[in-house]
DNA sequence: GTGTTCACG
DNA sequence: ACGTACGTGAACACG
């Protein structure tokens, strides 16, 4: 069998992955998508044909001869965006980690190193595949050179393969004659100028009518069009010239032969860790087979079964995994070359990791969240004060989500491969989706082979991040707001909130009866039974079966969003129907069924609080997400009902009086919004009276609700197209709108302003309390995503402020709670609300801290405001 | 697994 | 010509 040899044009793939895959990022903020797509297409091709030789051609930066050539007759090619200019080293760099050639000469464009290559190989009897985005190539097609082009589709890439035959069947021309319709046609975006006036059609007909340029030529009398036949007349030098920009050259003197460039094993120890570095995680799953990479740091461990000795030192890392049947794998060290391991059952555990927090200094793990139950086991009822439960210790996923809040929850492996430039096998990289139980039993080895590496990585971490976040002045929020709330957030999840089963059943039931009533109605005026849920069977319906006028949003199909629908036909008796079919089985499927299924044994619903999520500092709930109770219709904020204090208790709830605009005109500094809060009026009624310059008493319904929206609109980052999305009103007036605001409040305008120039220079935003949030989108080429970066930019500080306000707010609520010795515990945080559970008689003092403590919890320019409410359910206190 | 829709702040 | 308000999570349909 004949030897085979895979050919890739390199920027040409490089190009098409570019554009075929969102713009990812890592955690370092260099662009990957390309690079990305690249190796996939690669790696699909190599798999398919398994080549014996593999080489990558690229053009070389400076122009080259034909391109030169042409430069005489207009400008150069685009330039490449930013984005993916920086990607082609790194291709360089991954190519060469996997031992794949490339190659690329001075004054030869990639073209035609591989036309030379592909030409040689198949002189010397082998096969070929050629790989290729641009359609030039197909002149070199022949029987055993394959020109492969890959085309990005929804749902994957396909690849169309041509060998000389395919070529003649999709062009009715030889790959030879290709070449001429190429030259008389021109190509815009590879600067061939073709023949004017002959575009893709005439120059098809020419071509398979007088079966080449020679041919036409001869001809030239008999050609109909004047236009057109005195165009090639004229312009029979710009097609020769045309003709030679087309051609592939496949004579040229390269440094290599195609038996130069043997294809080995290209999963090598450098290539995954630079896989891994670019977080390509789904890529490394192909590393798999590789025994473990060379650099990798090796720890020492060992499973020790003398139970009665607790490690002690200065500093102890420490990582818990709960096994099957309660048991636990406690892993911890106190260097980084050494690790114990501890096989525990759950009494043991609990006495071995406080035993260790009380020898040690420091306690370093990652979550500590959920270390709280195994430190400070039991209902002891009180609990203890923030400061003091997190004293001593290091948590390592809240110092790298405030070094990096754009990852999300990082793995102690992800760390490793930002911070310490180390590549470590994720867990999933070696035991798939199994459980810890399960790995553990079926690779006992390899599990504590992986524990032993996490708790060393912990190890090390510690002091590289703590070292960032002082350096980044970072270091109080991380040890005076994120570690304390992480405390107060594991007291408020084991605390949970009472539900009550059967209410959310009768819920439930009622909004059934509507539903089947809607339902019957929407399926009898539809003339068929179809699942309304489903917005591909609604569009179907709406706009073709009923024809109600052209449903306008599109992306994969008609939209039929509430916002469409309302629009569209509000008194249409069925559009009506089924937005109200909407409503009811969201809060049907969502929260009655939903939340039912999260009620605990104990009648109450654990929320989880993710403290590592967010990009601005906020926090957020799952499990269920407690944070989007229904509130904004009487029908779904009527679910709250069902959630009750405990027997003796009420529910105090308090939130915050339009913290994020308090805290813009305190950034802000504006005199004129500063001194509309000090007046104490409602601050809407001012700004409308202010912008639409009418007297306070004055101001409208209309003026007040639009002087609303522009004060969230600033918020959010304003754009007249959202503005005008939001009041209905056209973009024009929308962006009179703002304009008039800004004049009123001019110390809003420049501080916009500020941020978002303190933003693209340093590439992330800050808070108050400096916290800070990168904006990548700032950098890019894209116009969107620059649009994105610059409302991001201001909005970020304001939410992100508003957020670590909260935060502290929340520690105060807590702290005093437990110094003034009450039995009322924190329940919820709902961004800018808390709802405390208290025994009647602290009602009155509760609601006092309360507003107390959310108030003093920040002083700026513009005093912050809470009010709170009691009452014997969510519904009643809010 | 992705996209759509909708619940909250 | 494009296509966007900021930040989340859950359910469902569909390929």
């Amino acid at each position: 069998m004949s030897e085979k040899l895979v050919l890739i044009d390199g920027h040409s793939i490089l190009n098409r992955a570019f554009y075929g895959l969102p713009d990812l990022t890592n955690a370092e903020g260099v662009h990957t998508g390309a690079v990305f797509g690249f190796l996939n297409i690669m790696f699909r091709i190599t798999e398919e044909e398994k080549p014996d030789y593999l080489a990558v051609a690229f053009d070389v930066h400076a122009p080259t001869f034909r391109h030169q050539m042409y430069a005489e007759y207009k400008g150069t090619r685009k330039p490449m965006p930013e984005e993916l200019r920086e990607q082609v080293p790194l291709i360089k760099e991954m190519l060469s980690a996997m031992g794949i050639r490339t190659v690329e000469q001075a004054g030869l464009e990639a073209d035609d190193i591989l036309g030379t290559l592909a030409k040689k190989a198949e002189a010397d009897g082998m096969e070929v595949a050629l790989v290729s985005g641009d359609r030039d190539l197909l002149q070199i097609a022949s029987e055993h050179i394959k020109i492969r082009i890959p085309k990005t589709k929804r749902g994957g890439t396909e690849i169309e393969d041509y060998y000389a035959a395919d070529v003649e069947k999709s062009y009715q021309l030889s790959p030879a004659r290709f070449i001429e319709l190429k030259a008389l046609m021109g190509d815009t975006s590879d600067n061939v100028p073709g023949v004017p006036k002959v575009g893709e059609k005439t120059a098809t007909d020419l071509m398979v009518t007088y079966g080449s340029i020679g041919g036409i030529y001869e001809h030239l009398e008999e050609i109909k069009k004047n236009a057109i036949r005195e165009s090639l007349r004229e312009n029979r030098e710009l097609l020769y010239l045309s003709l030679k920009l087309v051609t592939i050259k496949t004579d040229c003197e390269l440094p290599i032969s195609p038996k130069d460039a043997p294809f080995g094993n290209p999963y090598t120890d450098e290539a995954y860790k630079l896989c891994k570095r670019l977080e390509f995680k789904a890529m490394l799953g192909r590393f798999s087979d590789l025994p473990a990479p060379a650099q990798r740091k090796e720890i020492r461990w060992r499973m020790v079964e003398d139970k009665s000795l607790p490690p002690r030192a200065e500093c102890v890392a420490l990582q818990i995994r709960e096994l099957n049947m309660g048991m636990y794998l406690l892993a911890c060290c106190t260097s980084a070359d050494e690790a114990l391991l501890y096989y525990l059952k759950p009494e043991e555990c609990t006495y071995f990791v406080r035993k260790i927090k009380e020898n040690s200094a420091v306690l370093v793990c990652h979550e500590a969240k959920k270390l709280y139950e195994l430190l400070y086991p039991g209902d002891e009822g009180r609990g203890l004060a923030s400061a003091e439960a997190v004293s001593g210790m290091e948590d390592m996923q809240l110092a790298a989500y405030l070094l990096n809040p754009l990852k999300s929850s990082p793995e102690p492996e992800d760390l490793a491969a930002a911070y310490l430039k180390r590549t470590v096998k994720t867990y999933a990289e070696s035991f798939g989706k199994l459980s810890f139980g399960d790995a553990f039993f079926q690779q006992e080895e390899a599990f504590c082979v992986h524990a032993a590496e996490q708790v060393g990585l912990l190890f090390e971490l510690e002091p590289l991040l703590l070292a960032q976040l002082k350096e980044q002045g970072m270091e109080a929020l991380y040890r005076d707001i994120e570690m304390p709330v992480s405390y107060v957030l594991y007291r408020m999840e084991r605390e949970g909130i009472q539900a009550s089963a059967e209410a959310l059943k009768t819920y439930g039931d009622e909004l059934n009866g509507h539903i089947a009533e809607l339902e019957k109605q929407i399926w009898e005026a539809a003339g068929e039974e179809f699942n309304i849920n489903s917005p591909k069977q609604l569009a179907q319906i709406l706009f073709e079966k009923m024809g109600i006028p052209g449903g306008k949003k599109t992306k994969t199909g008609y939209s039929t969003s509430a916002e469409v629908l309302e629009k569209l036909a509000e008194d249409v008796p069925f559009v009506r129907e089924v937005l109200e079919y909407r409503t009811y089985t969201k809060l049907k499927s969502t929260y009655a069924d939903g939340l039912a299924g999260f009620i605990a044994p104990d009648g109450r619903i654990h929320t989880r609080f993710n403290q590592t999520i967010t990009a601005t500092g906020r926090l957020s709930s799952t499990e269920p997400n407690l944070q989007n109770i229904p509130m904004r219709t009487e029908l779904g904020r009527s679910i709250r009902k069902v959630f009750t204090p405990r027997e003796g208790c009420v529910f105090a709830d308090a939130d915050y009086s339009q913290i994020e605009l308090r805290i813009l005109a305190s950034l802000a500094g504006d005199e004129g919004l500063i001194e509309a809060y000090r007046g104490g009026k409602d601050i809407h009624r001012i700004t409308a009276s202010k912008v639409f310059h009418v007297p306070f008493e004055e101001v409208s319904d209309l003026q007040r609700r639009n002087a609303k929206a522009v004060n969230f609109g600033i918020v959010y980052g304003i754009s007249s197209f959202g503005l005008s999305q939001d009041l209905s009103i056209s973009r024009a007036e929308a962006k009179e709108y703002i304009e008039q605001y800004f004049a009123t409040y001019p110390g809003i305008k420049a501080y916009l302003e500020r941020v978002k120039a303190e933003a693209k220079e340093k590439g992330y935003s800050v808070t108050a309390f400096g916290r800070r949030r990168p904006i990548p989108e700032l950098g890019s080429s894209n116009f969107m995503q620059r649009q994105f970066g610059e409302r991001v930019a201001m909005n970020a500080p304001i939410q992100g402020t508003a957020a670590d306000v909260m935060k502290i707010a929340m520690l105060r609520v807590y702290d005093r709670l437990l110094a003034e010795g009450l039995r009322s515990r924190l329940l919820l945080q709902i961004h800018d609300e808390l709802l405390i559970e208290a025994p009647v008689q602290e009602e009155e003092r509760v609601l006092a801290i309360l507003r107390e403590e959310m108030q003093a919890a920040a002083e700026f320019p513009v005093e912050l405001v809470a009010e709170a409410h009691s009452g014997s359910n969510w519904y009643e206190a809010k």
